[in-house]
DNA sequence: ATGTCGACTCCGAGTCGA
């Protein structure tokens, strides 16, 4: 089974150039962040046609997340326990309302999170210290499931808006006060490593960036930021095969600015598979 | 280069968010 995650910057300016992704590389599920649109406004036809079921969550022109999977999705959870809101004016109830920025799916009996982390904006503005709240309690929600749910594989995929080590950033010093490779965003990160779950990409060798922002020429210049991420529980990570990062789908017409993570599992190994075989 | 892109409003340039 191969996954991916990607943050495809409004999936309405970009539905062709992803479902062409998904055939040509071979994708059985897709974890979407940033569709920026509405359930409504999702051009399901796309990726129905192509064989894809979708999981669709979205409130309005920012954030949004989804699944597209050929094979059958299940327990469908959108956002987790504690997940804070956020508003930039706090309404008079004080009910902050909450952003599409989490929803999980089960497909195969594997566990998956498709993750739009907030961005933070600056240090010391309200929306970094709902980057931390809204990791915390993630944290602390996963940590709850994988108590509950001990054996079944589990991975957080997304954009997660932290670079958690230096190589990370293509210069630390650009980066220098600046959100994203801040100490406590970076301790928010390790603490999922902490916990248990392994980045099963870095884990395979993997190296490179995930995004290069749009302004300044950082793509051709390889001015990127390694900031999208699968982190898998060890029953997870025993899963996997190989992983890669899309950083051609950063090039052509109209790319997203970030690029697809991608993880293939083999589902077949298990511990049965060293009898023999008697018929 | 203050270097881009996408969605909104509501028709076209300004605003927000990244």
């Amino acid at each position: 089974m191969r996954i991916a995650t990607w943050n495809v910057n409004s999936v309405r300016a970009r539905f062709g150039r992803i479902v062409d992704f998904l055939e040509r590389r071979d994708i059985d599920v897709l974890a979407m962040q940033e569709t920026k649109c509405t359930p409504a406004q999702f051009p399901r036809e796309a990726f129905e046609e192509a064989g894809y079921e979708l999981e669709v969550v979205g409130t309005n022109q920012w954030n949004g997340v989804a699944f597209a999977s050929r094979l059958p999705i299940e327990e469908v959870q959108v956002g987790f326990d504690g997940m804070p809101g956020y508003a930039n004016t706090p309404p008079e109830s004080g009910e902050l309302p909450l952003e599409a920025r989490a929803l999980a799916v089960s497909v195969e009996g594997v566990r998956l999170w498709s993750l739009y982390v907030p961005n933070g904006r600056e240090l010391g503005h309200p929306h970094y210290d709902y980057k931390l709240r809204w990791l915390d309690a993630l944290r602390a929600d996963t940590d709850a499931w994988r108590r509950a749910n001990p054996d079944q594989p589990l991975a957080l995929m997304g954009d997660f808006n932290i670079a958690p080590l230096d190589i990370d950033v293509w210069d630390m010093s650009v980066f220098e006060g600046h959100t994203h490779v801040s100490a406590p965003e970076r301790a928010a990160f390790q603490a999922f490593l902490d916990d248990g779950l392994t980045d099963v990409v870095r884990d395979r060798g993997v190296e490179g960036y995930t995004y290069w922002d749009y302004k300044a020429g950082r793509f051709p210049k390889n001015e990127g930021m390694r900031i999208d991420f699968v982190l898998g529980s060890s029953s997870f990570a025993d899963l996997v095969v190989d992983a890669t990062i899309e950083r051609d789908e950063r090039a052509g017409d109209a790319p997203s600015d970030h690029v697809p993570v991608v993880v293939e599992l083999d589902m077949e190994t298990s511990i049965d598979d060293d009898r023999p075989m008697i018929f």
